[in-house]
DNA sequence: GGAAAGTAGTTGATGTGTCATCTACTACTC
DNA sequence: GAGTAGTAGATGACACATCAACTACTTTCC
């Protein structure tokens, strides 16, 4: 349409752009169909049942792991709905605050978590890190980097 | 990479996912609401007007848009329909084989696309170009273009 | 030419994410 | 300590994606 200095994209970085488009859109499928069949946990699930059990006694206050997440409340909220209906977590109260509540990892929760997160990462690693030397990882992170930072930036945090 | 030290990611390699994980998250969140504040238009409603826009006519087979998009024919169905009611696509039927249909972009579709292209893809510069060098640019697009091989191995295609 | 297999697109059920709104509580200010 | 503002989380309505049927048509092959 215009020329080079328009709003366009050079053709280099449409290619660029597109294969992110592309891998941005099919990492998670592969990903969360492997983790449904092997553990009958959606990439959703998993995200929350980590931050979960990597804290002392399984628990997290519901704007916490939010905020870990980046998730909006809202969506926390539904979703630990939904897990604690599966047996995966619980809710429970707060003393200090009786405005809040605390998402608690339940035994079932913690064996999901333990069983599939292997796996899980084995397969980040085939399809991601097995195919990078060390010193890609480092430049794929720091272009990454660069990126996020606008995005902090612009957004707040 | 030795095998031997098991399923988990090193440091590095966990930073680089981390980062990963961000941008993969936010990056189309701030593209989505910037795109719906200035043009009512969903990304998904953007991905579809693209193709069609690029085509003659503006139109394009069900079966020809879905593999394009790499979107199952299901989901472009419920699309087109809701985007039909918005007036930005419709449904055509197709002569040589009674069992196709063709979505065709309407004159409001063209305009929407037309208008929001520009400041989207400035949007995406600004984002993710203006910080990177020519060099870097061509760079990343090599990094991601060997996940996108791995992932396109795996998933036949 | 007719049965079987394949293809194009649709539909309804279900799980999920977002938005606006709501309730209950806490903190601040006078 | 009463009124107001702010915070924690829940809820209902809606948009969206996926899956498994389903209908209607075409192709294949005997």
């Amino acid at each position: 349409m215009t020329t080079s200095d328009g709003p366009w994209l050079t053709p280099d970085e449409q290619a660029t752009w597109r294969t992110w488009l592309e891998v941005a859109a099919r990492l998670p499928v592969v990903l969360g169909r492997d983790l449904q069949q092997r553990s009958q946990l959606s990439l959703a699930d998993f995200d929350v049942l980590v931050p979960l059990s990597e804290h002392e006694e399984g628990r997290l206050r519901f704007a916490a792991l939010a905020e870990v997440l980046q998730w909006e409340r809202s969506r926390l909220s539904h979703h630990v709905g939904r897990m604690q209906r599966r047996g995966l977590v619980d809710r429970e109260e707060c003393l200090d605050d009786a405005r809040g509540a605390f998402v608690v990892l339940t035994d079932q929760g913690r064996a999901a978590i333990e069983q599939s997160a292997p796996d899980h990462a084995a397969l980040v690693r085939s399809l991601v890190f097995d195919r990078l030397s060390s010193d890609e990882v480092d430049r794929l992170g720091e272009l990454l980097g660069v990126v996020a930072t606008g995005l902090a930036e612009r957004s707040g945090a």
